[in-house]
DNA sequence: CCCGTAAGAGACGGTGCGTCTCTAATCGGG
DNA sequence: CCCGATTAGAGACGCACCGTCTCTTACGGG
């Protein structure tokens, strides 16, 4: 009577088993019975493929979400292509729930690292691209300067999940316009706008 | 035989073996019956007077840490008066290592602003005395800007806890000195340098 | 067709939270 | 100085859930 399933199949049923407990419960209230439960299958048979409860979540996540940039906008304007990549984290950064995160930050930062390894990359095009057009003189800035709006989107998104807020997409869409027009963009024009002086 | 600690006395015995279980084990491993034992007193104790064990381990921290700056430093630079207030930040983040945090980041991010609420004001004046010194044109910078180093410096210290990493003295000085040198303090020149155009 | 692998189901021990219970020390009021 | 209210000190208890172990049985490769 009972069909068994394996491998991929079986695997996957598992983890949007745990993505839909996660949703519901969040991570602290999310027990491997009921992912079992849900999954219609038994604990062994997770603990098979997971070591812990936490890493179980972290594979969850990761099916669920995949990577999150891979290669560099190109709108003709440094301003709407660091909006552009900007605005990607923010819409991802909108499923990092507190619910989601709380018991589980360091794992969870960890995976973030990794599926958005191609970052670092796809800024330094960018900014390639606006000395290309002569938006700014040089695209070789502080690395600290490079990565600043990234840092502080990071930064406004681990506040809010540690005070327990939600992000509205229209609060998101201010910070991230407040991020560059109030901080970066001055900066890197006084850096290496094209009527300062060169170095 | 016995004689019985009460009221105050009673109170500080069990946050400082609270705080002593917390360096010894960290928060994730700190037990309600290991901190009654050191205190040689019983869990209803405590539990009469906190209602779960992070709220014991929040009263502890705060015990143990007092407020963090009061008064504005006054040293006749703006990049010297800044750099004090982050020195400051940067010490006490080496008192929240990871053991500590992990588990209990909400709860402390709610006690570390209880304990730093005069940092806003004490900014405030920091910018007031540099403008009144002639060194910018004026002090009401956008709050984003005012505030930048003191979120960075916040951010380096999540993103050290969330990594498991310590924060070495020395680190934290290049840190704390980069931050104000490549990113502050070209940003506020060009914003309100006695150079830059009057807006 | 047969055997090794792994699924499905659930029992089990262990840890630690938060509650409850009980005795006796201490304090404050009369 | 005594008496009653309070609460310290000690530990048992129920409960939730982790992670391990055991057992039977379906499946699939050779």
């Amino acid at each position: 009577m009972p069909t068994r399933r394996r491998g991929e199949e079986l695997e996957a049923t598992i983890l949007e088993a745990a993505w839909a407990e996660i949703q519901e419960h969040g991570y602290n209230r999310l027990t491997v019975e009921g992912v079992a439960a849900r999954a219609q299958t038994g604990k062994q048979v997770l603990y098979r493929r997971w070591p812990n409860r936490a890493q179980l979540a972290v594979a969850a996540i990761r099916h669920t979400l995949g990577p999150l940039v891979t290669e560099a906008p190109d709108t003709g304007s440094l301003r709407e292509d660091y909006l552009t990549v900007l605005r990607l984290m923010a819409g991802r950064a909108r499923h990092y729930t507190p619910e989601l995160l709380h018991g589980l930050m360091p794992e969870v930062w960890g995976l973030a690292g990794e599926i958005s390894s191609a970052l670092p990359g796809v800024i330094a095009e960018i900014l390639r691209n606006a000395a290309a057009r002569g938006e700014i003189t040089h695209a070789d800035l502080p690395e600290r300067v490079a990565m600043l709006p990234l840092d502080l989107v990071r930064y406004e998104g681990m506040r809010s999940v540690v005070r327990w807020a939600e992000i509205t997409e229209a609060d998101a869409e201010k910070v991230v316009a407040d991020i560059l027009d109030t901080v970066f963009l001055p900066l890197v024009m006084a850096l290496a706008g094209p009527s300062s002086r060169p170095e």
